[in-house]
DNA sequence: TCTGGGGTCCTAGGACCC
DNA sequence: TCTGGGGTCCTAGGACCC
């Protein structure tokens, strides 16, 4: 049967959620209307561009970029912090509004929702829909969304990224030659930088000349990344838009430090830190780890991993940073470190498994969850923080 | 490149087993 | 053993997304 999918895409999501919210507490101007973004800090060497408004992209600012550069495109940029908790809350409100209208809703990010609402419409166009979206989310929370109308999740969200701000596009598969062909093969989802060369030395340069390309030849070359592609410039895709907030498969933090680390005793501090980060949120979740993974990136740039499995499916602290500290140890230390992650990985609900003979002891556990406590209380990113400062 | 931080999925090679 | 083939698990790295 036909679906019906629309794709809800905030406009510079970052850029007009702190302009809502520098509103909301007073302020006289709209940053939505100056050259502008939202970026990271420089002087913690996270100076990337994380937002632009409208009138910065016209100065050629694309999200990624270092802010260094940005500014050099416009030197009147105005630069501003982003900040989290209330992306979150904006997110949240989005999601509850949204939900008047099915609740087959995948939020597939902070800013972006696919909606099913075959079986939902009541009578009405699907197209009427979005447009009342549009305007109500407008009305309600201040800010602007483009909207994509189609039949599958992948058409959908190509058209949510045609023409913006503010606008509702439909993509039905009739529509696919005029609208999505004559793009360039970058425009198409899961088409990234690594590929668009490799597509281009084989001709291919639009969405339209991958959609004719032999099927077999893209997977000989590809693999199944290519039999992907080919489907999606063909505007296959079967994929359900999933409602129930599933379990993550891994958690990690990482964090770029301010100075280069040369010592793995430096690199150790930054791991007990990170662990705390991880091992919360696992408990959080009521989940166990079995494999843990150290990521550091040299000044280089070039990025190192390790892995290994844990004894036991743990979310024990001090069973994890032990781990890290015996991985850390079997890592070439060669060149200056910029960057320092740990993640967790096969994750596994807590509930589902039996007691292992190797049960962690009591009074460990006990600890873990008397500091979750704390964190709970404080909040936890104040606690990690001053402990990455001591480091 | 003065280049974030959170993820997911895939691949290729080696170890190990039958 | 101058050694075949298949399956599974583990690991490192890479590609992609927002």
């Amino acid at each position: 049967m036909e679906r019906k999918i629309l794709h809800v895409d905030v406009n510079n999501a970052f850029l007009s959620w702190t302009a809502v919210d520098m509103l909301r507490k007073g302020s006289s101007l709209d940053i939505r209307t100056i050259p502008s973004i939202i970026g990271g800090d420089e002087e913690r060497r996270s100076g990337i561009v994380l937002a632009k408004s409208p009138i910065a992209k016209k100065f050629g600012i694309v999200t990624g970029e270092p802010i260094y550069f940005a500014k050099k495109k416009c030197n009147q940029l105005q630069v501003f912090k982003g900040d989290f908790n209330i992306y979150r809350k904006e997110s949240d409100n989005l999601y509850k509004f949204l939900l008047n209208y099915t609740d087959k809703i995948e939020r597939f990010s902070i800013d972006e929702c696919f909606m099913d609402l075959t079986g939902f419409l009541m009578d009405r166009e699907l197209l009427s829909i979005a447009q009342e979206i549009n305007k109500l989310v407008y009305e309600k929370f201040k800010f602007t969304v483009n909207i994509g109308v189609s039949s599958n999740k992948l058409l959908a969200k190509m058209a949510s990224d045609f023409e913006k701000p503010n606008k509702i596009h439909t993509l039905y598969r009739e529509e696919i030659p005029d609208k999505m062909w004559p793009l360039p093969v970058s425009e198409l989802f899961m088409i990234g930088r690594k590929t668009v060369p490799k597509l281009l030395n084989m001709q291919i340069k639009t969405i339209g000349d991958l959609a004719k390309t032999d099927k077999n030849l893209l997977n000989k070359k590809f693999g199944k990344h290519g039999i992907q592609m080919w489907e999606y410039a063909n505007g296959i895709d079967s994929s359900e838009v999933k409602n129930k907030k599933e379990l993550p498969k891994s958690i990690g933090n990482s964090v770029t430090l301010p100075k280069d680390a040369f010592t793995k005793e430096e690199i150790e501090k930054i791991l007990v830190a990170l662990a705390e980060q991880v091992t919360y949120r696992l408990r959080k979740y009521n989940l166990l780890a079995n494999v843990v993974n150290i990521q550091l990136r040299t000044n280089s740039f070039k990025d190192y991993s390790h892995q290994k499995k844990l004894k036991a499916p743990s979310s024990s602290t001090k069973e994890i940073i032990e781990l890290s500290k015996e991985i850390l140890e079997q890592m070439a230390l060669d060149e200056p470190i910029r960057l320092i992650g740990l993640r967790v990985d096969n994750l596994e609900n807590k509930d589902e498994i039996q007691i292992s003979f190797f049960e962690t002891d009591e009074k460990q556990n006990k600890l873990d969850k008397a500091i979750d406590e704390l964190k709970q209380k404080y909040g936890y990113t104040k606690i990690t923080r001053a402990r990455r400062a001591r480091g």
